[in-house]
DNA sequence: CTGACTTTGTGCATGCGTTCACAAGCGCGT
DNA sequence: ACGCGCTTGTGAACGCATGCACAAAGTCAG
């Protein structure tokens, strides 16, 4: 996870102090911020927000103490508050736009995404290989041909390309994505990407989550079986384990 | 870093001494270990594995170092020993069923999704409670509404759940799910979820995917003026994987 | 058999992230 | 004004993961 800023040995790159464990906590922290607002609370504790979030208190605290002192001790943060400053340091004020390669059902799925729109970020195109594809209406856009990505990524000063074609071509779309212009990809092709220096890359594999979720199985079967022994077992029966 | 699973048991459990992100990468060393396979390698070295996997070799040799020693130095892994011993400890050669609920755009997607068929998951039921999904073919499946859930669970002995529904119906699945015998779940929805100890819970959040990215082109808009780097455009691997 | 070369496996140092625990700070009731 | 209870913010300890660097262990040529 640190391979994140290689950044390569320079001298210190004035980089935001924020952990990147913390950075990726904060959309959390929005998303429940704005469903607390919703049920009209002006304020939360964090613990309030922990358990709204999913996180636990100490956490919440020390990731929130990174973007400044915005709580008031012996009540809470202020929910509107925090909700701008987040908003802020995850640079989501301003609109960001995405262009998206590949409409087949995940394509759909990403472009029908409601969670997009609601944080700033606008689909600025949508792009297809297949010409059968091409001029479907979809999400209110018409869907283009991938050959004009590189026109398509200029005119609208996309920053962002989501990438959800087949493993085999990924590659080739990345390259175009960043030829284009394009500093952060998302991909969700089941590949490994190459990308130069100072481009930004997630993935996101369905496949790698479901094998994870095989190895717990396959533990606990084999700890059901291997039966803990009375080995001094003290019995688990505390708290209720928590969604993270 | 990840460790997005609930995890019940405590540090107590007897668990196997595999370390979480090994686990996590454990699966990319298997999609490159078959492409390797099928360009007719019966060896690899650890460097190679590496590249062909997006890590660095170092961390390769550690991880594989967790199940044993099946290297041959001087030499390397042995590709097809190598896809055997991972597919055995992440319980991947008996057959999984996975339930998934949920069918809209992304569940479709997920349906046709072949990643999974190939690691020997089973997709035993498609559930959805708009009747008018009910019945669809998909997959070579037909769409069963989600008040058999509970039958679909036990009768097909799926341990896996995915859900794939709007938000707000997501925590009711999930009961239903964890009350019917599941004990682990991958969750697309954009929520949190509470499970009880022994469950496993990964999710995948797009939207926080794209804020992460986001964040991170924000802060390069911020250093642009701090100047850039002039370093050789040498290709990375980078980054990142879900989140978990 | 020997020596050069390759690659594994791992001890160790380092850094990041999590968690604990508590002093400092704030509001409120009296 | 003043103490009481609540909550933040953080110092410090701990644990996990990463990456380096190298000895051990194997191959191969001659």
């Amino acid at each position: 996870m640190s391979d994140q800023l290689s950044v390569g040995a320079r001298p210190h790159r004035a980089r935001r102090d924020i952990p990147d464990a913390t950075v990726a906590r904060l959309p959390l922290y929005l998303r429940a911020l704005h469903a607390l607002a919703e049920q009209g609370l002006s304020t939360v504790a964090s613990e309030s927000l922990a358990s709204a979030s999913g996180v636990n208190s100490a956490k919440v605290r020390k990731d929130l103490s990174h973007l400044g002192s915005y709580g008031t001790r012996g009540v809470g943060y202020d929910v509107d508050e925090l909700v701008f400053h987040i908003s802020r340091l995850l640079g989501l004020s301003q609109r960001r736009s995405v262009v998206l390669v590949g409409v087949g059902n995940l394509g759909h799925a990403l472009a029908g995404y409601g969670g997009f729109a609601t944080r700033g970020f606008r689909i600025a195109a949508l792009l297809d290989a297949d010409p059968r594809r091409v001029g479907e209406e979809l999400a209110g856009l018409r869907v283009q041909h991938v050959d004009e990505l590189d026109e398509v990524v200029r005119t609208s000063g996309a920053s962002i390309g989501v990438i959800a074609t087949p493993a085999a071509v990924a590659q080739g779309v990345c390259d175009r994505l960043v030829a284009a212009g394009v500093t952060s990809i998302l991909n969700f092709a089941p590949t490994v990407l190459l990308v130069p220096q100072g481009v930004d890359l997630r993935k996101v594999d369905l496949a790698v989550e479901l094998q994870i979720l095989s190895f717990h199985e396959h533990r606990k079967a084999a700890d059901g079986l291997a039966g803990d022994v009375p080995t001094a077992d003290v019995p688990t029966a505390d708290v209720v384990g928590v969604a993270q």
